[in-house]
DNA sequence: GTTGAAAAGGGTCCCGT
DNA sequence: ACGGGACCCTTTTCAAC
């Protein structure tokens, strides 16, 4: 169930996937010197134990009409309604991540919105009536990188 | 080239395809009452435009060793330092993602180590060497959600 | 757990509209 | 920009090793 039913293999394919969703599976089982049907069964087997959760595209947010993008970090006026803001949370579209966090924010979510002033719409109208004690709006404005996580079994 | 240029089926190929990037372009097509030649120009019509920038599976960080995950907001001791640190960073394979952002850090990035002594190994040795002032580290211990933005261009 | 082969289906390209 | 069709490659399954 964990990573230490992985073998080279394993991490030969996922290291050849990951960052090309649609990379034909006989390409990979060229690269690999195995039959086709032995990556198909590898991937359905990483899918079954979970490590492969899914796939998708990873689309340009400006290029689709998100301009801002924000970590925001929010202090709840109490403990005890923790699950309930964050089902409130999931509800709002602009919001698409939200972390449980140590330190100094009870809650950090990633808030992309199609200006400044739309991202001042969300955090006063959606976010604060929630249930907030105090918000503190972190601007992302330069995304300097993004990368995969290194996959090594051997 | 931005997101005006882009019509309802555009849209509909997107909503699509974002969540399931190996889903059989005719199945899209017959989704949208559309040749399969046309979701092909469609899908490479947005890759040239830069909308689609890429595939990816999605991973289990803890099904492949990495059970911790923390944002870390960095002070640099000199802001000219700002581009060589990136640089840096971008070199330290846990070091997953990284943010120029406004409000109390010069720089956020998010990090994955293996447990909590490797993330402390990780910023002891090999943040702070390159420049920081001091760092604060928040700590993800639960992934509340995660999501899509939404895409609606009609 | 892996293979090769067969059947079914999808991706890609070209031409016509 | 889209549709139809042809061709080739890929996916998927399965018996056999």
């Amino acid at each position: 169930m964990a990573y230490h039913d992985l073998d080279e293999l394993d991490g030969k394919i996922l290291k050849l996937i990951v960052n090309n969703a649609r990379i034909p599976f006989l390409e990979v089982a060229r690269e690999c010197g195995v039959s086709g049907a032995a990556i198909h069964q590898r991937v359905q087997k990483l899918v079954n134990l979970g490590v492969i959760k899914g796939s998708e595209f990873i689309l340009d947010a400006e290029k689709i009409g998100y301009e801002t993008c924000a970590y925001v970090g929010l202090f709840l006026v109490s403990p005890s309604s923790f699950d309930s803001v964050v089902k409130e949370l999931e509800k709002i579209p602009e919001v698409v991540e939200c972390y449980y966090t140590t330190g100094q924010y009870d809650l950090l979510i990633k808030v992309f919105a199609k200006n400044n002033k739309d991202l001042l719409r969300i955090i006063h109208s959606q976010l604060q009536p929630l249930g907030l004690a105090r918000t503190e709006t972190l601007m992302c404005f330069k995304d300097a990188f993004r990368k995969k996580l290194p996959i090594d079994f051997s």
